[in-house]
DNA sequence: TGTTAGCACTCTAATAAAGCGAGTGCTAAA
DNA sequence: TTTAGCACTCGCTTTATTAGAGTGCTAACA
């Protein structure tokens, strides 16, 4: 459809446009050296591009800024391969060689690594703790009213929730609770907890321990996991840097989605499929997101997806870099995971 | 040394420039009610006020704006009784009618309550866990090379580590460990536990556990407390708000600041005595918080300072509300948290 | 037939000029 | 001591002007 040199000249203009944030002008276009044709030829072709849709002008005798369109074909087709240079590898190796045995400090530290590296801001999306399976759970009493219910994982995450003890309930009554919870309960799946007390706990419990009632909805409660799986941001405040975001209102209408987190929630979750996906401007159908792109990629154990990755930036966005950042923290990331949990 | 027409004329200029902003004008001022004299007069009385430092012009035909000095002696002396709404205080009370048990949550409620009232940002220094109790040690394997290592206070208060094993360790050895740790440790304030473990468990452990150095070094690791007290900031984008930070260059300044956090580390903890303290520009010390005021408050149990809570807004800052806010919400987190230690 | 030079035209951004209005300081009168 | 009056200052907004970058179109060229 588009012929050779028309794609030379949009590759050229996304690389400039996204380079200097300038509208690209055909006398820029007809210096560089790729360019054999002079600027009336260049004229020409950009006016077919514009009608195609894939560049626009800022005003009527402007240069030529990069549609959505435009981005979008320009990754699909014309991305230039990006050689990382050894010193972004070394500092994404970095965060692997560090004795970091929990992961949510493997994934902050990964995403705080990947927003310095990019100027842009990093968001993960951790894993969803319902599907680990519960390790142990333990009752810290704290006074005669209070104890901490503790939860503990299989992957090491840990939950802990300050309860209220039944009146005067003997301290053997909690241990033989403790006991009997942890001798039905460990190795099943934190999301089906609830279940497995309704059916399986609640009689024992009735047998042996004075107030069970209280005392059930008190590990209910403590249990109850409907928190959907952490978020973690990264380097808001790189935006801030951005041009495009100079006006104070653009600005304000990017940190409301930024700090609404609800919508990013939805747009990681999105992501299922292996690989780096691209969302540009309203592709990814949030307002106030219009001028960002969202790159996102998942990380994973043995093949299963855990979580999400995502590098948010202004459309106008090193695309080719960020990719293969994200690519490289992606994989080491899994790969790391999926060592640490085949040790089980 | 104020004539009491001057002290007015200086007061309803803050009153007046905080409310709205814009430098104010002898002929705004003598518009009010409260003033009986011409515009001409206050002319005078502020050509006084400022070569006493009071007050400022933004150019040399401009209305005035009070000085820093004029801020200082304003909430020094000029303060006016305020009086809260009956919905801001149930707002405030609603933080502790929830059932809420938990220190941290309480306190992130407290400042997001207060900052969402206030419309500036809230920063709360946490309580020092150094002091606190050890409740018990957990340990809980993992699997055969990392544990959990978790402890308890009597605050309530859970930490955790990811802890890697010696090779081969018998279960039995973890678990005695852990009952030679909590018989010699219940009690001891956390930041005593190195010592503590130095001298009285060393050789205990030697005599009755396997490779009891690692071991060692793996409590000790976890154990690793000179994490300063935990800060919660509330409201951050808040200051997108103020109009005095329209600029986005002293946007960029600010942040800077407020993101580094141990600036604010530093300055909430300066803060000792009881009672609300305002610090207003430069008086903080901090490069970029030049336009801002903090304004702090402590909270404690039985008296004892537990932790700080502060609102970071721009000098131009609502005083008298905030610090009837502020002064609200330490009290009562103060009374609350009395009633919770109390029960011991 | 595709390419290019040339040119008139458009629009932005920067700079200058002009007028408005809020506010000041000073003077002289009450 | 207070106030009315007035000349003056300056920031802000509006309007004009200009320079420069870029375009589209036409006609000539290979």
């Amino acid at each position: 459809m588009l012929t050779d040199r028309q794609l030379l000249i949009l590759k050229i203009i996304v690389d400039d446009f996204i380079r200097s944030g300038q509208p690209v002008g055909s006398r820029t276009l007809s210096k560089k050296e790729q360019i054999t044709f002079s600027s009336a030829t260049i004229r020409n072709e950009m006016a077919d591009l514009e009608e195609l849709g894939f560049i626009e002008k800022t005003h009527i005798s402007s240069g030529r800024v990069p549609s959505q369109k435009g981005y979008r074909y320009y990754v699909d087709h014309l991305l230039p391969p990006f050689r990382l240079t050894q010193k972004d590898i070394q500092t994404i190796r970095s965060i692997f060689h560090e004795q970091i045995y929990e992961l949510e400090k493997l994934i902050q530290k990964s995403a705080q690594i990947l927003s310095d590296l990019t100027n842009y801001t990093t968001v993960v999306l951790g894993p969803s703790v319902k599907e680990h399976k519960l390790k142990t759970i333990q009752i810290v009493p704290l006074n005669a009213e209070t104890a901490v219910a503790i939860i503990v994982t299989d992957t090491g995450y840990v939950e802990k929730h300050v309860v209220t003890l039944p009146p005067s309930i003997p301290t053997s009554d909690v241990e033989k609770m403790v006991n009997i919870l942890n001798d039905r309960l460990t190795g099943v799946p934190l999301e089906d907890l609830t279940d497995k007390i309704q059916t399986e706990v609640t009689h024992v419990l009735r047998e042996h321990i004075q107030s069970y009632d209280h005392m059930l909805r008190m590990i209910s409660a403590s249990l109850d996991l409907n928190a959907p799986a952490q978020m973690f941001l990264s380097g808001k405040m790189n935006m801030l840097r951005q041009p495009e975001f100079n006006d104070i209102d653009k600005l304000r209408a990017l940190f409301n989605v930024i700090e609404q987190e609800k919508e990013f929630y939805r747009l990681l979750r999105k992501h299922k499929q292996q690989g780096v996906q691209v969302k540009i401007g309203t592709e990814n159908d949030v307002e106030g997101m219009e001028n960002c792109s969202l790159i996102t990629a998942t990380y994973s154990v043995g093949g299963e997806k855990l979580g999400t990755i995502a590098v948010l930036g202004p459309t106008r966005m090193e695309y080719s870099r960020v990719i293969s950042l994200l690519n490289l923290v992606a994989t080491d990331l899994s790969n790391v995971l999926t060592m640490w949990y085949q040790k089980d």
